[in-house]
DNA sequence: GCCAACGTTGGC
DNA sequence: GCCAACGTTGGC
């Protein structure tokens, strides 16, 4: 299967850019999602699959790339076994954060989830979305 | 801090 | 299985 991309929710106040580097490559859960849709796009990750960290609330931006390192396995914050999460690792810092501003004024990213259902806090990315915003970010596309 | 949009829950 | 009520999210 060629390599999928995803992005990656989370509010800065309760998990960060720097709490995820600080993990480094024993990377972390990404755990606490309550939500089916999102739920599912875990359970279809693979290991190597690429993701934008992107950071709500005040930050409104992708801030780096992260990398799937373990497939979809229950969460450990919850009892419920409905409840499952991958884990991820943080490859590299964007040198520019890309906001969603600047995502929401580019004509070749209105289909983007992020725009259309902002809400969803795992989402997939295509592949040209994602070239677009690496090269927004400052990055080379793997 | 407000509120619209959305997802989930629970009663019927 | 429907749908009203409720809670949460996240942009503004």
């Amino acid at each position: 299967m060629t390599k999928q991309y995803w992005l990656f929710k989370t509010e800065p106040s309760t998990w960060s850019w720097q709490d995820q580097v600080a993990k480094g490559d024993a990377g972390e859960e990404w755990d606490g999602v309550r939500n089916y849709q999102a739920r599912n796009f875990m359970r279809n990750m693979a290991v190597g699959d690429l993701g934008f960290f992107y950071l709500s609330q005040r930050d409104k931006a992708v801030v780096g790339i992260v990398e799937v390192i373990a497939e979809a396995h229950p969460d450990s914050t919850s009892e419920d076994d409905r409840w499952d999460c991958v884990d991820i690792k943080a490859i590299a810092p964007f040198p520019v954060h890309v906001t969603l501003d600047q995502i929401k004024a580019d004509g070749r990213l209105s289909d983007m989830v992020l725009v259309k259902n902002s809400r969803l806090s795992v989402q997939p990315v295509t592949e040209e979305e994602w070239r677009i915003v690496c090269a927004l970010g400052g990055v080379t596309a793997e």
